[in-house]
DNA sequence: GCTTTAACCTGACTAATATCATGTTTTAGG
DNA sequence: CCTAAAACATGATATTAGTCAGGTTAAAGC
């Protein structure tokens, strides 16, 4: 039994509620739905996306290999949230990578559906636009923070941030469980550099560990240390 | 005499190519050209924008102040390059300021106009969100950069963007003249890093200079630095 | 359950870059 | 034209973060 997008909660979270109810049976009927297991790819830098993926359940990181061999994590995306329409709009190739961290649930929509609601529907169009707009202030301030703040503010803010955007279980750890490299490729230093720095912190508790998992204990030390105090 | 937008070629270069006669009427009727002082502010950080800049001449650096009290420059904005949309668009006040950084001539044009456009012109909020799109897609190599490269690189990297986004002089000299501050403010480094670097480049006759005017004089050495070689 | 591999961790060292101090040149204003 | 301020420049030093090398623990495959 396949479900419909009509009735998929997850379109609250993003620009599809826009689409008038045709569009939306017309991507529901072109639509498919794919399991995907953690580590595996969803789709790589370069390659040429028909389609957009619509997170319904996990999380994936959307990468950027530099030069030097080390993956840019630029973004994490999980439910709700649209992968690939910036180079379906643009119509290039894509810019990024996607891997999934956790095990997930990825509707794949063919790109038709999507840009011929575009050009038919203002309504959706300026909601996918304010989509964007964030997403491109959300960048701005990355890219602040990636040249004005130290890698030891950078892992304080990231944990802050995987907090508010992914929640904690019952015992206060992250919901989002990131490998020691994948925070190091979210704030861009050295494995080692932050396998240290997280150390430190635990030292002086202003988060705990368990096996992989990570809380946040002190937030309010964290957030002095990111406003640099 | 007042010109008007339908005769503007700037025009050409922005999504307002996509506007119809009728919409591109009224924003030219709407629209007042201002004159700006090299140095002089457009819009600060914070600021509610009631409506957007379209660049006819001269160029603006808009960049966002960090906690450390240092300004990151994000983007130069230069001949048909519209400033504001992201913050119209998203309904919020603007994340970054635009300072002049030479002479210019900009035209302001309020909000509505361009808002109700784009809920009844399709073919225009494509055109804008194929831009963002652009937008985003640049933001993301900026943001792998800042984190993956060196400052000689990122330096590097700043005068072949230079050079090849604005151009160069019948003497082979940047067109675009910023103030050692302003290049430091662009690649996220100390001005004292910056000054060092210009020196050493110089001694390596990768660029010359004249007065406070940079010309790029070994584009191989340079990408070679960039790529890492 | 054993073995292999990957992830995690720590120390020592090095390279990159920021900061501070100070001097010089250029520019702008009266 | 003169003076003050801003921009440019360079040296010395301190700090940060990357790299290399060597471990331990945890996880995955046979």
């Amino acid at each position: 039994m396949k479900s419909r997008c009509e009735n998929c909660i997850i379109r609250q979270f993003n620009s599809l509620r826009a689409m008038s109810k045709e569009e939306l049976k017309r991507v529901s009927d072109t639509k498919t739905t794919k399991i995907i297991k953690k580590g595996d790819p969803i789709f790589s830098e370069g390659e040429k996306l028909n389609g957009v993926f619509c997170v319904r359940d996990g999380v994936s990181k959307l990468s950027k290999l530099s030069a030097n061999g080390k993956d840019q994590i630029v973004k994490l995306a999980s439910k709700g949230e649209v992968m690939g329409q910036r180079s379906v709009i643009a119509e290039e190739s894509s810019n990024l990578s996607a891997v999934a961290v956790s095990d997930m649930e990825v509707c794949y929509i063919p790109k038709e559906g999507i840009v011929d609601a575009l050009h038919q529907n203002p309504n959706f169009t300026v909601e996918v636009l304010r989509h964007m707009a964030h997403d491109l202030r959300e960048a701005d301030d990355v890219i602040v923070n990636m040249s004005q703040k130290t890698v030891k503010q950078r892992i304080a803010e990231a944990f802050l941030y995987l907090r508010d955007n992914f929640g904690e279980d019952a015992e206060g750890y992250l919901s989002i469980t990131l490998s020691r490299e994948d925070i190091a490729n979210v704030v861009g230093t050295a494995t080692e550099s932050c396998i240290r720095i997280i150390s430190e912190f635990k030292k002086k508790k202003y988060i705990k560990t368990s096996g992989k998992k990570i809380g946040v204990q002190d937030e309010k030390k964290l957030r002095d240390l990111v406003d640099g105090f």
